[in-house]
DNA sequence: CAGGGTTCTCAGCCGGCTCTCAGGCCGGCT
DNA sequence: AGCCGGCCTGAGAGCCGGCTGAGAACCCTG
């Protein structure tokens, strides 16, 4: 099992390894949030114990990154019993589970495990851009509060486009993966294009879909 | 075990959770209402200490939203003597348990143990969608204050749908879970469907039963 | 065995969805 | 500026998914 400790303060962040590795943990130390944010984001963990007050990067900030770049480790954070952000904020964020300093090694080294067994990553039910969201499992999608229907077929496209979210994909791909065909006409994907536009963006004066002329389309992260 | 414990009164909550660490329980505690809601909310407790008088928002509102919400964490409330609420509230609002302060730390610790081995969880007793119920037990489906009378196959369907509550379902889905086939016409299904909305829907004029075309059905959570 | 209720099949209908086509637009290149 | 290729879009035809009325099969219950 490998942890990842992100914790400035050296004595705490020492403790903490000697702590876990006699638990039979495999434990690596960021000492700023900027290493930490790297580190977990190429080491493979199994969790990750992040404090709140870092140097660099907030450890606010680095859950909500590495949530934003759909990276569900499980988190759980730590704070000291003062602090300006509370265990409501590091929860909302996308943080597992949370202790207040001071906390007992029993206590942790606990929690690590509980979240270790129910695998935590707590997946979110939904895709998101900006604040374009769809909801797979109830087939529901909205900009902000407004709902907006779809088709299946202009449903199925969003989805994919979302989960390559920022990326430029090709008609080919497209016509591959969303119409389960190759050798269609691609105009057709221009098309569905257009739909979705008219639904998702040009109502809220939005551009989200974009045109990547020569390559395909890309939608924006940001939600446009 | 996870204990959360919702308590505005300083001295009284650091006591309980001095106490309850000291029987081996891990202990987090809020000291409003809001905070005690949003902590059961995502923080996974094996059972939940509520004090009825507090701050923003009443033990008596947390339990009744978080029942609301589905969530069936134990629930042990705590009332002064002389509260404006008493024990039949707090039950008919679905905590489990009940203990009048001033209370003996061996009795409530004997009731938490109580509660954590009949994993409690007092499952809820009816199925809702909106002012739409349905009865396991009794085999009892009503809109509103008004009975439906449902054939068996109709009950079933709609049973299933409660249980998933604004997720679409397939059409094979619900072949196989109520139907208990996968290889029967789907029309049955779409026969169904049409029987139970003349039922639940359309005398009331409610549109809760919908149609994702090319997905299945929803049933909407508020009731249509 | 008769009768009422329930379940299921079938076929026709309807409407919305999907896709094609052709013409226009726009950006980039010479 | 003029051309060319890629992209956009309005119109419309066809199709397919879902809805429903009719009725047959089934199954109790008396």
């Amino acid at each position: 099992m490998r942890v990842l400790v992100v914790e400035d303060e050296r004595r705490m962040a020492a403790a903490l390894q000697r702590g876990l590795q006699a638990e039979g943990f495999a434990v690596d130390l960021a000492h700023d949030g900027e290493e930490g944010l790297h580190l977990a984001r190429h080491g493979e963990y199994d969790v990750v114990v992040l404090d709140i007050m870092l140097p660099r990067v907030s450890g606010y900030n680095v859950c909500k990154q590495l949530r934003a770049e759909e990276n569900w480790v499980p988190i759980l954070m730590l704070s000291a019993k003062d602090g300006e952000y509370d265990m409501a904020d590091g929860l909302d964020l996308g943080a597992d589970d949370y202790l207040t300093k001071p906390f007992s090694y029993v206590v942790l080294v606990a929690r690590l495990r509980a979240l270790l067994r129910r695998g935590a990553h707590r997946r979110p039910a939904v895709l998101r851009a900006g604040d374009l969201t769809l909801d797979p499992a109830r087939r529901r999608v909205s900009r902000g509060d407004t709902p907006v229907e779809l088709t299946p077929r202009e449903f199925a496209l969003l989805e994919y486009l979302l989960r390559h979210r920022d990326e430029v994909v090709s008609k080919s791909e497209i016509l591959e993966h969303v119409w389960d065909t190759f050798d269609t006409d691609p105009n057709v994907v221009e098309v569905y294009v257009g739909y979705l536009r008219r639904k998702i963006d040009a109502p809220f004066s939005r551009n989200a879909l974009q045109t990547v002329r020569g390559a395909g389309y890309r939608l924006a992260g940001d939600g446009g």
